[in-house]
DNA sequence: GATATCCTAAGACAAATGTCGCACGATGTC
DNA sequence: GACATCGTGCGACATTTGTCTTAGGATATC
């Protein structure tokens, strides 16, 4: 009789992505992120929404200040990652392989990133396209 | 008052994947597929979703004989998408690069796969390392 | 200190998801 | 044709998701 799995459904993914985006925020600082990006909600809304972020354990509250201040407590990276993984299992048998060219397909990079990314599959592959300038791009997050 | 637009859950999700491997299948059959696989569903659980989604307009279903014969409307490729889409806008701030390399991380190709990759990421940063055998893999899905 | 504000708490409520149970008709079997 | 099967139709029910309303306390404002 387990209760399933708590999950991230969409609604509050928006919430969560501006809380990783400015590292803290109140109902109120969320709310008016998410309504310069479209999203017309009411004060409420927010809210309910923070507030099962936290029940689930995915954001913590300092509460000390008249308005709770809301902070993430996990990465992007472990919800990204849960994510990915989905997809592949669910929609790709496991195999990786055809994701990563639907992705180049419908979203093709930009130049840097996809010297980065074919850095990466050389190194994979067998270093085989000599070069010479393999400086490791410092890219920043 | 728009309902929300129609997505297609985990669950149905699982059911629907039996009929991309198979073509078509029924009620049975699908519910069998997915014993084999660890899932311990009722029939009438298995029956409820096939009839979902037919609501859905993401099956149909061939009626004629006793036992319906469920086959799908839409590919894999069109739900994939719609993931990938969802994934790289929500989680990415519609960056793939991050994705794609969070995904080779993750999910390490095989060398084919790596190598059809990287002849895909060659031609797209412009075709900078020579080797001469670069036959051009025809893969077919 | 009376008011206007802003907050949170608590709940409401419809739709979607996850999983069935069961009545009842169509079929197959002696 | 009586009985065991198998299948669909229909409904049920707890949870989750999507969105809000409203009551009532804490603060700021004159």
């Amino acid at each position: 009789m387990a209760k399933r799995p708590p999950t991230i459904p969409d609604s509050e993914l928006d919430v969560l992505n501006v809380l990783w985006d400015r590292g803290q925020a109140t109902v109120r600082e969320v709310l008016e992120m998410l309504r310069a990006v479209g999203r017309q909600w009411s004060y409420a809304t927010v809210a309910t929404l923070l507030d099962r972020l936290e029940t689930k354990g995915v954001v913590a509250s300092d509460r000390s200040a008249l308005a709770f201040v809301y902070r993430p407590v996990i990465t992007s990276q472990e919800v990204r990652q849960k994510r990915i993984n989905n997809l592949v299992e669910k929609l790709y048998h496991g195999e990786p392989g055809q994701l990563v060219l639907h992705l180049l397909k419908s979203h093709p990079l930009d130049p840097r990133q996809a010297m980065e990314v074919r850095a990466v599959l050389e190194e994979m592959t067998g270093e085989r396209s000599r070069k010479g300038s393999e400086a490791p791009s410092p890219a920043a997050d």
